[in-house]
DNA sequence: TTGCTTTGACCCTGA
DNA sequence: GTCAGGGTCAAAGCA
């Protein structure tokens, strides 16, 4: 991901220079057309959250569905995954490069089409504009790829107004963000639908070429509850398990696109590669970043950032590792019916949009599967979901996968506070901790000793307030719960008073590290004590 | 000939 | 067990 010029540290320190400091909520309650349009608005910090989350007024995340829950309704609580986080083998300075990190990704190309977002002036689009691209492939990659470094935000805005004069075509992404997936719903309700000039024919091979690809279209459905078909693409490479699947409307205007899987190989050579490349290999690849902490991943948000769930390999050439666990994993998943994976947990898909004639393009980039290789190094299945008494929120069951294992978890939102995620594991693992693929990263989560057989017995509810189901907080995605380590617990983080023992991102990010400091105090100390429902976790199983 | 799209039938899953 | 719906297959056709 380098080659797209963008790195944490210089991202971060870009905004430092500018007096910014990141709120996590804002950062993905709003979009990145917000941040940069808001020019009233520099001084971004968590006492703006704070103040906001005092508030009667909800904020926006709020409002954003689950990611990998059934999206109930626009206004369901956030499911716990539905944060964002960054995966295991994501960095930083991947996601700052993401379609799926940067709300506004006008200024990134479509994962799909490669083409780039329209910053539009209107200050409606802008609000609405996130993970929105523009289809103008011929010139989308030449603007991306300019050797200036995005290393400010006058550069991020001035290649917004850029991105602007390309636009004929916005295009939201719809992923399993949670609050990506939200946001361009509510775009689709403000903002009037693109004009799409590409005949469908036409539009299906520029897009194609785009994204760098080669699909192959393998079915069309007409899908009941909307008059728009429903294509089913495939990836053409061999063994690659990735597909997609568009939805146009009568006019052929791509009203929705949902990858399902991840690449397992690079993106086909191609004479005219454009930057857009470097995100799109984000958006579906495990981008190999295995010196990033396992607790880099946000508890059970993994899930939420899709794509980097299964892939099985990522896109620097170096990177390909197909046959290690994870990618063993995605070969498991391809076992299964496709119906069934296509299905996975990301129901979210389904979205309330078969009413809306004219559909803004989404862009879903789903898991291969519902196994987890998330937070904690182990892999989960997502065995059940329920919503119990007192909490209006989901909680998602999850099983750890090995073989004879038994242990289990479930991740749920507190009720009293949407931003507070709750982890609680159940049972002992007999097993180690599935080695990461290609790199060993999971080691980082092994204790020292070893075999976590030796750990004390896991009946361990751990409870995290992690801010970064809000969005880019990347100081929460290190305070992960995992079984082999500690869970970091709001009494750690409060009592901690400093982030330096987590410090991932100490350095980088500056103010906005400070800034977690208050927003960890704030945060009431929950405990969650599980009942023993074995009733009701039996009730899941077989 | 090759690669892709089309399209009806079939399969699978869940209610 | 039945049915509905989504997803996939595969033959046929097209460029």
């Amino acid at each position: 991901m380098a080659s797209s010029g963008g790195n944490m540290n210089t991202f971060m320190n870009s905004f430092n220079s500018n007096n910014y400091s990141f709120s996590s909520s804002q950062f993905m309650t709003s979009s990145f057309s917000d941040l940069l349009s808001d020019n009233n608005n520099k001084n971004w910090g968590f006492s703006d959250f704070m103040n906001n989350s005092n508030k009667d007024e909800i904020p926006k995340f709020k409002s954003f569905p689950p990611s990998s829950l059934p999206m109930i309704s626009s206004s369901s609580p956030v499911s716990p995954s539905s944060y964002l986080a960054f995966p295991h083998s994501l960095s930083p300075s991947v996601l700052l490069d993401s379609p799926v990190l940067f709300n506004n990704s006008n200024t990134l190309p479509s994962p799909t089409t490669g083409s780039f977002g329209n910053m539009n002036s209107k200050e409606d689009n802008s609000r609405t504009s996130d993970f929105s691209f523009q289809s103008r492939p011929a010139t989308s990659s030449s603007m991306f790829q300019s050797s200036a470094p995005r290393n400010s935000l006058e550069d991020l805005m001035t290649r917004q107004q850029q991105a602007t004069e390309f636009s004929t075509e916005k295009i939201d992404v719809k992923s399993e963000v949670a609050p990506i997936q939200s946001f361009s719903q509510e775009n689709m309700q403000n903002n009037p639908a693109p004009v799409h000039y590409c005949q469908p024919s036409q539009y299906v091979r520029e897009q194609k070429a785009e994204d760098g690809y080669n699909w192959r279209k393998y079915g069309q459905k007409q899908v009941k509850g909307s008059e728009n078909p429903r294509s089913y693409y495939k990836c053409t490479f061999p063994n690659c398990p990735t597909k997609k699947k568009v939805e146009r409307n009568l006019d052929g205007h791509i009203t929705e696109i949902v990858y399902k899987g991840s690449h397992n190989h690079p993106k086909p050579q191609s004479t005219r590669r454009s930057s857009s490349q470097s995100i799109q290999n984000l958006a579906y690849s495990n981008l190999d970043v295995t010196n990033q902490p396992n607790a880099f991943l946000g508890n059970a948000q993994r899930d939420s950032l899709a794509v980097a769930d299964n892939s099985s390999a990522s896109f620097g050439d170096e990177d390909v590792d197909q046959g290690s666990p994870i990618s063993k994993s995605g070969e498991n998943d391809e076992n299964e019916p496709d119906a069934k994976r296509w299905k996975g947990d990301n129901e979210n898909e389904v979205i309330s949009s078969a009413s809306r004639t004219v559909r803004e393009p989404r862009i879903v980039v789903q898991t291969t599967s519902d196994i987890d290789i998330l937070d904690d190094g182990y892999r989960w299945r997502k065995y059940g979901q329920k919503v119990v008494k007192g909490n209006p929120n989901p909680r998602s069951y999850y099983k750890c996968t090995f073989t004879g294992c038994s242990v289990r978890k479930h991740v749920e939102r507190a009720s009293h506070d949407l931003r507070a995620v709750i982890t609680t594991y159940e049972g002992k693992h007999n097993h180690d901790v599935p080695a990461a693929r290609g790199s060993g990263s999971y080691a980082m989560n092994k204790p020292p000793s070893g075999n976590n057989n030796n750990m004390p017995v896991v009946p361990r509810p751990s409870v995290l307030a992690n801010h970064s189901n809000q969005g880019m907080n990347f100081n929460d995605t290190f305070f992960n719960t995992t079984q082999n380590q500690p869970p970091i617990t709001l009494q750690m983080l409060q009592s901690s008073g400093s982030t330096s023992s987590y410090s991932g991102f100490g350095n980088s990010s500056g103010s906005y590290m400070n800034q977690m400091q208050p927003m960890n105090n704030s945060k009431p100390n929950i405990s969650k004590e599980e009942p023993k429902d074995d009733l009701f976790f039996s009730s899941f199983l077989n």
